[in-house]
DNA sequence: AAGCCGTGGGA
DNA sequence: TTCCCAAGGCT
């Protein structure tokens, strides 16, 4: 079945404009108080919906004050270091966010003076900016009705209309914004938007909702059939690769420690971190010898201070803590440092970077 | 299409 | 512990 019919068959009988009124009243009651709930600057609505992306709302909450405080406008962002762009987002994950909104931001500063675009295709050719980001800024801060289809969404209405496609699919995401193009509300499409995930957030969890405090369960054909734990349908994901490192806190005769900026792309791309051994290609005994490849410098592998593990979404590192001793040589390598420790805060680090600090003398 | 991209919290 | 998840986007 094509998707205009299947959605036309997936709404036959469905009241929309009492889903429509029941939902948005509800928002307007229950709605949380949020920082970035505060007006509808398209510039905060932005920001905020860039760092909740796979994010928790409460961890997102002091990212974007000091976030809104540092850089306040578009401008701002535009005209900062990169480095204080990550020094800002360190901690939160993913952070080809950081960097993606601020080419963006910059663009924006650049071609549309400052403004952040109202139109689809313009908001949308921005770095960063995807399909539901761009429905949410258009939605949420200038009240065009367009579909915003995140996780609470697709959760909510394959409950509501029972679909029970694979939610881990790209076509599916499409589907349901197709549905929301049927369901939304022209008069208030931001409580519309933000209502289906507010629903999401508070009401329609994913392990145990509470369906005796839905606003919409008299409109819930799952929760009418009594499977509403059964969705949504999504493909369980595979396990994570484990890699074992060495993690080498390298101290000098003056106290500094080396540290290295990594690649510009890819995994952590650009944040700083004590250099790694790759146990997968080095053994345990030639750690000297390929540190001294690596950075020209002469060592001694000291004691085992701790052990740190990193779990990324695909991988996992595995990490040991070895404390070394720079003994001779020179710094011979590209992006690598010897810094004071006190000004480690200087520098963007990955969570379990951070860990490793307090081993280091002082 | 499917894999890459972080982190912390809760069951 | 292990698993899943939380307002996705890029390639």
């Amino acid at each position: 079945m094509k998707r205009a019919e299947r959605i036309k068959h997936i709404l036959n009988n469905f009241d929309k404009e009492s889903y429509r009124k029941n939902l948005i009243h509800w928002f307007k009651e229950e709605q949380r108080i949020l920082p970035w709930r505060e007006n509808q600057d398209p510039y905060r609505v932005w920001v905020s919906e860039i760092m909740l992306q796979q994010t928790r709302v409460d961890t997102v909450i002091p990212y974007f004050n000091h976030f809104m405080d540092k850089f306040p406008t578009p401008d701002a962002l535009a005209q900062a270091d990169e480095q204080e762009v990550l020094k800002a987002w360190e901690g939160l994950g993913y952070y080809s966010r950081a960097r993606n909104l601020q080419n963006a931001v910059r663009e924006v500063v650049s071609e549309y003076e400052g403004v952040v675009p109202a139109d689809a295709e313009e908001l949308g050719n921005l770095k960063g900016v995807g399909p539901y980001t761009r429905g949410a800024i258009l939605s949420i801060a200038y009240d065009i009705p367009e579909p915003a289809v995140d996780g609470n969404v697709m959760r909510v209405l394959s409950r509501i209309l029972r679909v029970e496609d694979d939610i881990s699919k790209q076509s599916t995401r499409k589907l349901f914004e197709g549905l929301v193009k049927e369901l939304i509300s022209d008069e208030d499409p931001s409580s519309f938007n933000q209502g289906l995930m507010e629903l999401g957030a508070l009401v329609c969890t994913p392990k145990t909702p509470s369906c005796m405090l839905c606003p919409v369960q008299e409109h819930c054909r799952a929760f009418d059939e009594g499977v509403e734990t059964e969705l949504p349908v999504k493909a369980s994901k595979k396990k994570q690769k484990k890699s074992p490192y060495l993690l080498l806190l390298v101290q000098n005769e003056k106290g500094d420690v080396l540290i290295e900026q990594r690649p510009d792309t890819g995994l952590l791309a650009s944040l700083w971190q004590y250099p790694m051994v790759p146990l997968e290609d080095i053994g345990h005994e030639a750690v000297a010898n390929w540190f001294y490849g690596e950075y020209g410098l002469k060592v001694e592998v000291g004691e085992s201070v701790d052990r740190i593990k990193h779990v990324f979404s695909h991988l996992i590192w595995e990490m040991e803590v070895i404390k070394v001793t720079v003994k001779e040589g020179t710094l011979d390598h590209e992006r690598a440092i010897f810094i004071a420790p006190e000004d480690m805060e200087d520098y963007p680090f990955p969570v379990s970077h951070q860990k490793a600090h307090p081993h280091i003398n002082r």
